[in-house]
DNA sequence: CGGTGGCGTTAGGGGCCCGTCAAGCCCGGG
DNA sequence: CCCGGGCTTGACGGGCCCCTAACGCCACCG
């Protein structure tokens, strides 16, 4: 899976946390020193470093500093010391988290897959699909093989609400509230109107929505499809 | 500098970390349950989101789980509880960090750093192309093959912010509050002016733009060419 | 079988939003 | 003092969006 250099002079954990990640599938290096530590990464490509402050030779935030001079990889680091000084020191000198000693084993893996998943670029957008549709919500907007299709800001404003709900409930109270405004709770004929342009622009048969779908008498859901 | 979403529903911890936050030129939001946080979250763009997990509505855990259903944006966890089960279950739904409450500001400010660092990359290509013309970020000039493309300030800042969210809707009140300050929300006129003047000097047809794009009463788009 | 309530659909007009132009203002340099 | 570039302000025309209202449809029920 990943490739994790583990660094740390007690030879307990070095063994009790290579054999719960390769448990997990990813590749392990070992080393007691911060010499050997950068050695390795300077060797062998990583995704992430866990190391141990206290090492017999090189103080760890040196470390830290000198992986950081060439290398992005994120970094973990261990360490007995609670004081906020030295957790403020390593932080700044380019780890990405603290932890200290003792820890509990699961929320170390728990910080370490926190770790991996933000590193993996994971590039694409936070997209919603919608039968041909991408919804892609940060960018507001909407696309398909076709190209854009254009949302006018209300058609946006009432999808954007429902999508952000998946396969709940909005009430008709509630939409009319978030997009038009507490003074127009009453005003059902909106959504009537604007339920169907969405739809139209929207559904592959408008007539039979699959995904706007309406709870009569209740509110409208966003259908995720399967 | 950043835009950070501060969630809590103490408000003296709200106003101190309002006010260290402020003084390091991040843009806060402020946000006392978990409804106003998603609110706020879904209207602006934000860098980073620090969630209590106490809050008086929603489940903080389920407001990371929301969160993450459609946006990437770090989050920093903070609670009162210390169990590692809390831990590993804020982390596994998404959550970047978690920080056991009582904490020290320090360490805290220390970690918003680490997280704002690695989430920029800034590594960004710093030369957008746009048609014949490039953009150089750094530089901070536009060239093409007549040469220099002399802009004003207040038409370089407008350019710079739409470029660096390219594909993305920037409201009006954003591209204002930006370029103007705060206290031009409202002022919709001055876009039309510039965006008119960046139009006739970067647009190969000003009438029919095709890279600075209006979405009718939402705001402007940087569209990169395929 | 006719009434009723809720929903879908359509079309049109008024008004808002945007693009454009030009004149006035501010300020620093010649 | 004048001058010029950049910023602000206002006016105007056109296009598009929002609202509105009317009608048809269906399900339910007396």
């Amino acid at each position: 899976m990943s490739r994790i250099l583990v660094v740390d002079d007690e030879p307990q954990l070095l063994r009790a946390l290579g054999i719960s990640l390769r448990a997990r599938g990813h590749g392990v290096e070992a080393a007691a020193s911060g010499a050997a530590a950068l050695e390795i990464a300077g060797r062998v490509p990583l995704d992430l470093v866990i190391l141990d402050l206290g090492l017999p030779d090189i103080d760890g935030v040196e470390v830290v500093r000198a992986l950081r001079g060439w290398s992005a990889t994120p970094i973990i680091v261990l360490s007995a010391r609670d004081a906020q000084a030295d957790k403020v020191a390593a932080l700044d000198a380019g780890a990405d988290d603290y932890m200290t000693k003792p820890f509990g084993m699961d929320e170390l893996l728990a910080r370490i897959r926190a770790a991996l998943r933000r590193a993996t670029p994971e590039l694409e957008a936070p997209v919603v699909t919608m039968g041909r549709n991408n919804i892609d919500l940060a960018a507001k907007r909407v696309t398909n093989a076709e190209g854009e299709v254009r949302l006018t800001p209300t058609e946006w404003q009432l999808l954007e609400l429902l999508v952000r709900n998946p396969g709940k409930l909005v009430s008709q109270r509630q939409i009319l509230q978030t997009v038009w405004g507490p003074a127009y709770t009453t005003e059902t004929n909106y959504l009537r109107v604007y339920l169907a342009q969405l739809r139209r622009k929207l559904e592959d048969d408008p007539a039979r929505p699959r995904y706007l779908v309406t709870e009569s008498g209740m509110g409208y859901r966003f259908e995720p499809d399967t």
